[in-house]
DNA sequence: GGCGGTAAGTATATAATGTATACAAATGAA
DNA sequence: TTCATTTGTATACATTATATACTTACCGCC
């Protein structure tokens, strides 16, 4: 039909990030995301709402990362099959965290309702059910981990700590994930700790 | 000596501080600023070294706002005297960051390193080393308590959980208490163990 | 008293930003 | 060919942060 199109939404998307990562976030201007693909700032504008919305965009990438290659929900893959889970979505949130430090502050500042984002939240929401929370804290506690988290990946990115060695880095890994791991153990229900499947079911009214 | 200051440093963050309150982030300019105190745009630079300074110094006002009336340590103010000022804590934060819900995000997405913010940093120091944890978890276990008190007081702060009733919301602040409670157990001195009620699994009946 | 030194606020200017509006080019379909 | 449609461009504009050079108002001092 029309004009071919030279640049599409994720190219922009992902030089944006380029940007961010390599100037910081100040230096990500529209003419810049532009000027790295050859375009008019303007060209943007036919991909991309404004620029809070290619902020957001950055934030779904990120997210995405963040998600790629996680095991789907492997309800009896073991006892604390959830742990481990969780385990390496910190990992891979440290991993996007030091490879995109600059860009990983927006995901704290803005707010978290894209799909992606919303998929990393469904994604803890499994882990704790799993983990045998009740179904009234899971809400909340899936807020107060998925912050840990990704605020965590967040400080361990700052250049303050970039320079440690990076068993210093795994370490801080198993120290979150033995704190995220005690903290819940309060709101675990005693009974279907583990249970595959069966875990959002009725069973546990117990507080509240 | 010279003429009179009609303006000064704290006028002007204050001044910043309703601006972002009122209008959001991004309404923040010099300019806005300036015509808020009757004043140059100019007139701010010799109180404040560029945008990026005015912002720390929100920060830093904030941070300061979070440690306003904060008790002193108080080493021997009875067992869990040290949970007690923790809930305290997360309860201003969350104070702070619904009566600033838009400025509050800077404190996440800006680098905590002003004065004000290593007296947070080292009041949660002083109440973990309280707890009885261990000399060498105190600083990861604060990186990982402050983000996660201070990320939960901003997601309260954001506009999808405003809605909630009061409630809710120091229900959220127990829940809190209760996770970063139990989370920092598996650190804490076998010795020194200060054993706040309703810390493992006992913790679990019915809160409030 | 007048005199300067000096800090505070102003005037003006500039480069860069985000984005609206109107246009040109390039394609497949008619 | 002509048309509709989509993509990128040209131009314009208000706003931003800030540099440089003024002017104003006060103090202590002669």
């Amino acid at each position: 039909m029309p004009r071919p199109k030279t640049i599409d939404r994720t190219a922009i998307l992902q030089a944006a990030l380029d940007i961010a990562d390599t100037g910081g976030v100040p230096a990500l201007s529209m003419q810049a995301v532009a000027t790295r693909l050859a375009v008019t700032p303007m060209a943007l504008y036919r991909h991309v709402a404004n620029k809070a919305d290619l902020l957001d965009g950055i934030v779904e990438l990120l997210m995405a990362e963040i998600m790629a290659d996680a095991p789907a929900p492997d309800p009896d893959g073991g006892r604390d099959a959830w742990l481990d889970a969780l385990i390496r979505t910190a990992g891979r949130a440290r991993a996007v965290a030091s490879r995109h430090p600059a860009a990983f502050t927006l995901l704290l500042s803005r707010p978290a309702a894209t799909t992606a984002a919303r998929e990393v939240r469904a994604h803890i929401h499994g882990l704790l059910r799993q983990a045998g929370v009740g179904g009234e804290h899971v809400e909340r506690l899936e807020r107060i981990v998925t912050t840990t988290v990704l605020g965590m990946a967040a400080g361990q990115a700052s250049d303050r700590f970039a320079h440690h060695a990076p068993g210093v880095l795994d370490e801080d890994v198993r120290a979150l994930a033995r704190f995220v791991t005690a903290g819940i153990e309060p709101f675990r229900s005693s009974e279907e700790r583990v249970s595959p499947a069966g875990v959002s079911r009725a069973g546990r009214r117990a507080s509240r």
